[in-house]
DNA sequence: TCAAAAGTGTTAGATTTACACCCATGA
DNA sequence: TCATGGGTGTAAATCTAACACTTTTGA
């Protein structure tokens, strides 16, 4: 029941590149590579992928072993596989891009992988291929963040419009106007005021949104 | 020298999506699967990528061997790793889709292959799940030509304004007005009319246009 | 002479961009 | 009282979409 020995295997691995949303800038999660080849450059975080695992499940489980958490948003960058790009020995690899809160990230746990939150306009020079994964994942989170309300998932169930603006500005590397933001945000239905105020950002305080993902799905004319 | 031997391979195959224009429709080259599990179902044309051979560079060796043709656009869809995705064994595939000229591709090659342009519009169920990709490989095609001159890799050289129209509709599925079509093409120099006519598609004929890579480098303002 | 495809401009509406001041509050 | 971030509307410019007739020529 082979019907394709006569072909060779090869190992093939995920590595995530993890959005956090922090003190207005856009992060990703890095850390010192544990293993050799490669021990203690920077790099992103992955695992091989199993024999009886999809590529979907082995990211979902990667990511669960690194964060704690479930259901992570996460989506396919595309599969690396120069002959080269791993200095030990031949792996492909797939990226993935995941979003998370990063007040979800439990501290202890993040100190115990040894993975740190790190500015995407800062990133050092990683391991193998990585930076190339990185690249390649931020432009796919751009397209994707115009079209479709993800920007949630890097933020605290309440959010002011600056905080949600300021998100938008780090993920794009560009400003925006204010107004012009404000009015297109009024224009979404499913961007909901409360009635809630944030008085940690400003003295005179801050109106707190909430994204009802119920009335997205009903009416999603989602458009940044 | 073994650093990742604890985990294990699997096999990782490149499956290719071939776009062709013909008779104002696009097609995609499909053929009968030649080889157990699954013979004889309607298939996408692919292949292992071997020990020391790129992703890449696999891809580009099943499309040459299929179409004979070197250097052909190609991009990576994406890779499709579901534990069940093949009836056979545990296999990985990374999709590509490339754009050719059918009028350069050797009829007797492709009937040698046994392999068909079928419809878009028109695909039959493909094994296993190769309908998926092809759905993947339209939806980025479809991106990347709003934005970039890839028609004219389905184009011959010298084309007609009309045929280029087709072309755009067949690709996003939808009519456009033939005015403003021309108008937005009229912007793009690097889109040139030349001297000759092409007397074929109509009694009056119409004016044969080519695409100037070297202008395009110059002043790549692609907008569909 | 007529059928069939080529070719050509204008206008209304929609969208996008630029822009500056008052407000509420805690320190 | 003042420094700080929150909040608000209008007008010009640009872009998009809708629309119909004349030309050429082979059959």
């Amino acid at each position: 029941m082979t019907y394709y020995k006569e072909h060779s295997k090869v190992w093939v691995s995920v590595d995530v590149i993890i959005f956090g949303f922090d003190e207005d800038k856009l992060k990703i999660l890095i850390g010192r590579r544990q293993m050799d080849p490669g021990r203690g450059e920077w790099s992103l975080y992955g695992g091989f992928v199993n024999d009886h695992e999809g590529i979907d499940d082995a990211a979902g489980r990667v990511l669960q072993e690194l964060t704690g958490m479930r259901k992570i948003y996460m989506r396919q960058v595309g599969a690396y596989g120069a002959v080269d790009r791993d200095p030990g020995e031949r792996v492909i690899s797939i990226a993935y891009y995941a979003l998370i809160n990063v007040r979800d990230y439990d501290e202890a746990l993040r100190r115990e992988h040894g993975v740190e939150w790190v500015d995407i306009n800062k990133i050092p020079e990683l391991y193998s291929d990585h930076n190339k994964m990185v690249g390649d994942a931020l432009k796919k989170m751009r397209q994707k963040i115009r079209v479709e309300p993800i920007s949630f998932r890097l933020l605290p169930p309440l959010f002011t419009l600056t905080q949600l603006q300021h998100l938008y500005e780090a993920v794009m590397g560009e400003d925006v106007d204010k107004r012009n933001f404000r009015k297109r945000i009024k224009e979404m239905d499913f961007i909901e005021k409360t009635e809630l105020i944030d008085k940690a950002s400003s003295k005179r305080g801050a109106a707190l949104y909430r994204f009802n993902r119920r009335a997205y799905n009903e009416d999603p004319n989602f458009k940044l």
